[in-house]
DNA sequence: AAGTGAACCTGAAGGC
DNA sequence: TGCCTTCAGGTTCACT
């Protein structure tokens, strides 16, 4: 599923049910997901209070009270369902009642319930069919899965000359180079396709044509620093994209996949006025790229 | 170094 | 109805 836009809507939909919440209990129902959960996963987190959830590149960081930080990738079919608790329909008792009453569905694999300090209980779970995802505790700081890390797309960083200086004498593809994290951090298939369509070019074209020869940017660096910026937050502002099964935390859909310009648009007319050309699908390094190459050059 | 393909895993969709 | 193939929003690893 997710896309740096996709998870910053988890992200977002997280926050009311876990910021300053104390985790109350915790089941977890597998041994792993990609890798194995940490040892003693629920011991070290079941009394934690919850400071903040914070979100690098496609990571979700848990920032808890005792100075520990859960990390979460949602993979490709990772979701969070959140639903407060209405004590008057579902009583608690004990918290550890809970989960016995709890009607699980197919690859639920984490659920947790938090509570606020005004009372309010949430029930926080993690479903994930294809178990790409995973949940590590950063014992090392910063976690070695996020220190080669680029930019995010959305910074102040993200600019012409910064991608002239990471591209510059290059040959590698657009496309590779931009799905690559260690240079910028949170594209993924869709978001890369749509920002080279904006920006008019060809996901074939070499990195090192962003930089002139004397490693200033060139005329492309802008258009695509820019498309990439617009295309990111406007995917954030419309809460992500729904494909198949993806929905925000409170089961809405996001509605960003209606203004795709060429993703999954194979052999529809290309949206730009008066261009007129195709859209084409092709494989590049085993990802199917969507591209017009009429005005992707 | 850079590029490709396979691997991890399940489910949906399409062809026959 | 079933069976088979292909494909999917990600990342890493093994190979040329």
């Amino acid at each position: 599923m997710p896309e740096l836009p996709e998870v910053e809507t988890v992200r977002r939909g997280l926050a009311p049910a876990m910021e300053g919440a104390t985790i109350l209990d915790m089941v977890v129902r597998r041994a792993n997901l990609r890798f194995p959960f940490p040892p003693r996963f629920q011991d070290r987190l079941i009394g934690q209070k919850i400071l903040d959830v914070g979100r690098r590149a496609k990571y979700l960081l848990w920032h808890l009270d005792g100075d520990e930080t859960v990390i979460v990738h949602l993979g490709m079919s990772g979701s969070f369902r959140v639903s407060a608790i209405n004590e008057r329909t579902k009583p608690l008792g004990a918290h550890q009642h809970y989960f016995a009453q709890t009607a699980y569905e197919k690859h639920d694999h984490v659920m947790l319930v938090t509570k606020q300090p005004g009372g309010q209980k949430f029930e926080i779970t993690y479903n994930d069919p294809r178990r790409f995802g995973f949940m590590l505790m950063e014992d090392v700081r910063p976690h070695p899965m996020l220190q080669k890390l680029g930019v995010e797309p959305t910074g102040n960083r993200l600019d012409a000359a910064l991608l002239s200086e990471i591209f510059a004498g290059k040959s590698t593809p657009l496309k590779a180079a931009l799905l690559d994290q260690r240079y910028i951090a949170g594209l993924g298939n869709i978001y890369v396709c749509e920002a080279l369509w904006r920006s008019g070019l060809s996901p074939f074209r070499a990195v090192g044509s962003l930089a002139t020869k004397n490693g200033k940017p060139s005329r492309y660096a802008a258009p695509l620093a820019d498309a990439i910026r617009a295309v990111i937050s406007e995917a954030i502002d419309a809460g992500g994209s729904s494909l198949q099964d993806h929905r925000q935390t409170d089961g809405k859909m996001g509605y960003f996949q209606h203004r795709f310009a060429v993703y999954d648009k194979a052999g529809q007319a290309c949206i730009k006025q008066g261009c007129g050309g195709i859209i084409e699908r092709i494989v590049q390094s085993g990802r199917s790229t969507f591209y017009c190459p009429r005005c992707q050059r």
